[in-house]
DNA sequence: CGTCTATTTGAATGTACTCAAAAGCGGTGG
DNA sequence: CCACCGCTTTTGAGTACATTCAAATAGACG
């Protein structure tokens, strides 16, 4: 199994010797996602990280009229979870699916308690991760508060260039939070 | 100096033994604000994490057209900081002012780094702190995306009872994403 | 080829904004 | 003590951005 794309991602904020690092490994179990299937439902219980190694899956919520909203994108080298699901162990209110194939590698909360407790110094890496998750967000909620939807999708576009050939644009609509009909008439205008 | 309403949130998530507790307050300066004084001003290197002991303060950024919009207000045992600045060493985006007199405790960027290598146990506390402050966001991001301005006016005003005593119409405004004009209507329609 | 879903198009509507101005409120100085 | 100043809140008219509903077109996939 390949734990390379991981164990790098790590290494870049902490390091590891070759026993902590197999003790990490050991602790992963390696899924595989066609497209369209689900790695998380709304109402079942977070149960996982997951780091995504190939392909993309998609977080997203039914509001109360049956609309999605999709939370986030994650490609490779991006994790993947309700993090509120995960810790409180309570029905999660997304749904993560996947939109390509996808390969990942899962840590249980369990394990991963584990782990804290065995290697310190993941404790210092999720800090990290989630610092860097937190910042993002941030800037994702001052875009949808002070831009417009025409700003928020050049933005967006311009940031992940992947977007085009990668989602559809129901989703990106979906992502940007306007409808794919204004989505739509907003390319015509930007491209006329 | 009181440290204790800090200690006393800290420990919620780990246990200090006395000395590491005062190799902690050590590391902490104390610092008083009075309304309309700027603990963070943009252009600045944010160059602390600040615990509210007392009082407020509201973080905000200022648009293109000069536009004030609140990121977030702090109260009494929350963390205000423009964690992208203090992390990078960047100038801040942002702006951190008391509203009311305002009562912080403060450490520095340098003395948290020592903090976590030599009390580990800090890189936990301040990973599930960050965790949270993830989590609470992505509710807040949730809401912008799918909810009109009048649901998000009403939760706001459920989940913080006390804003409408101690924050202005134009700060909710703000922090909501509307003009105080479009508030001023959206409350006279409620009441009606 | 047919079916299902995504995308485009258009008309009517609603939500929130801009601009402008009046009214309320709190503090300050004479 | 009250008159004035600056700032917040309210009010109203006109406008822009984005939605809903409806239907046509285009694409993807078995």
């Amino acid at each position: 199994m390949s734990f390379d794309l991981l164990l790098a991602n790590i290494a870049r904020h902490i390091s590891l010797d070759a026993e902590e690092a197999a003790f990490f490994t050991s602790l992963l179990k390696a899924r595989d996602l066609k497209t369209g299937e689900f790695l998380l439902r709304e109402g079942s219980i977070c149960k996982y990280e997951s780091f995504v190694v190939r392909g993309c899956v998609k977080t997203y919520y039914l509001d109360e009229n049956g609309f999605e909203h999709i939370i986030d994108f994650s490609i490779e080298e991006w994790w993947a979870d309700d993090l509120y699901s995960l810790l409180t162990q309570t029905a999660s209110r997304s749904n993560i699916k996947a939109i390509e194939d996808t390969a990942i590698l899962q840590i249980s909360k369990s394990d991963l308690e584990l782990l804290y407790q065995r290697v310190p110094k993941f404790e210092r890496f999720f800090r990290i991760l989630f610092q860097n998750a937190y910042i993002a967000q941030r800037e994702q909620i001052n875009q949808a508060l002070s831009a417009t939807a025409e700003e928020r999708y050049v933005l967006f576009m311009k940031q992940k260039p992947y977007a085009e050939r990668r989602f559809s644009q129901k989703d990106i609509a979906s992502y940007l939070g306007v409808t794919p009909q204004f989505l739509s008439a907003l390319k015509k205008r930007l491209a006329g």
